[in-house]
RNA sequence: GGUGGGGUAGCUCAGCUGGUAGAGCAACGGACUGAAAAUCCGUGUGUCGGCGGUUCAAUCCCGUCCCUCACCA
């Protein structure tokens, strides 16, 4: 990229149900430009409820690009975001002075901003094995093999996390080399400007904002559309909030009230940790998501 | 109004023969490199309904008041 004028990419994130959409929006409809997509779960087209994506009316209003772009079948990972998104946003920089990203999965805003190491994509058939392994043999089984490959990993690594371990191992076998050598966190310099502005707002508030929406999401279908997938439900875009819990009630695991009760606590302990990943990246500002005079002049104070 | 049960953490409830209390869930804090709305780790947050009394010591025993549930009027 070789440009004249400055390139700014204006970042909205935050906790789920915060109000990412509507903000992102109207920013995109005053520096009259598009919306790149961060949410890792909006981005499968079969997905049309219980994850929240812009309405089609707010489709009609502002171009949105990572939106119902892929199947739940498609396999995906934050690798391909980085490079598509990547690839998508220089190209629209070459017509615009400013795009708009809005989402909340942290993993992939970091990826977009500053780049993921090189690494080998997963191979189906070695997760298998591994799957295998850790399921038979307990997860000790899989401590003493990364132990082998690469004891730095092992050391730093959390032991209780099995499928941190098997990734790691995934990737000691697959490149032949130790994770933790492939592991720079090198940050690749990206050729345009990051505004980053973080949405919260009182936790009492956001939990309310939660609730809601999860009772319009009853009433929109959410049972219906989770049963269409039930089937389906050990591909991995499905092990999402709310519909994992219809799938247990589907299951006669618990009830019916119990699942929604559940879709509102663990979209909550999501929202939390997206609170907790955004809250040490220092490059964020934080706004409530009404401040719009606010948001607005923090972004044109960074010309 | 009478009789009986109950009032302990945000909720549901344990708590022995008196030695200022603990489970589950919720909540809160944290980690995070191709599964990330995923996965994993950590933390009891309390006028034991109020006020008196007995006792070296009361969530526990006694009195009284308040609240609540059930049954009887």
């Amino acid at each position: 990229m070789n440009f004249n004028e400055r390139k700014n990419l204006i970042v909205i994130t935050g906790p789920t149900a915060i109000g990412k959409t509507a903000l992102s929006i109207q920013l995109a409809s005053h520096f009259n430009t598009e919306i790149i997509s961060a949410d890792s779960r909006q981005f499968y087209k079969e997905l049309k409820i219980g994850t929240a994506p812009p309405s089609a009316e707010e489709l009609a209003t502002v171009k949105h690009h990572f939106i119902g772009n892929l199947s739940i079948n498609d396999s995906y990972n934050v690798s391909k975001y980085e490079t598509e998104a990547l690839a998508k946003i220089t190209g629209l920089f070459t017509i615009h002075d400013y795009l708009v990203v809005a989402g909340g999965s942290g993993l992939f805003i970091d990826a977009l901003l500053h780049g993921i190491d090189d690494l080998p994509d997963p191979d189906e058939e070695l997760r298998q094995f591994l799957k295998l392994k850790y399921a038979n043999e307990g997860i000790s089984s899989l401590r003493m093999m990364l132990k082998e490959y690469d004891p730095e990993y092992y050391e730093v690594v959390d032991l209780a996390n099995s499928k941190r371990l098997m990734r790691a191992l995934e990737v000691c076998i697959s490149s032949g080399k130790k994770y933790s050598e492939l592991r720079t966190n090198f940050k690749k310099p990206r050729e345009f400007s990051s505004i980053c502005i973080a949405l919260n707002r009182d936790r009492s508030e956001l939990n309310q904002s939660i609730s809601f929406r999860t009772d319009a999401m009853i009433k929109k279908g959410l049972e219906a559309e989770a049963r269409l997938f039930f089937q389906l439900r050990h591909l991995n875009p499905l092990n999402t909030v709310g519909y994992r819990e219809f799938f247990d009630y589907f299951e006669g695991l618990i009830s019916y009230d119990d699942a929604i009760e559940k879709i509102k606590t663990n979209t909550r302990r999501y929202a939390k940790r997206q609170i907790t990943w955004f809250k040490k990246k220092e490059e964020f500002s934080w706004f409530h998501p009404d401040d719009y005079a606010g948001i607005l002049n923090f972004i044109n104070s960074k010309k």
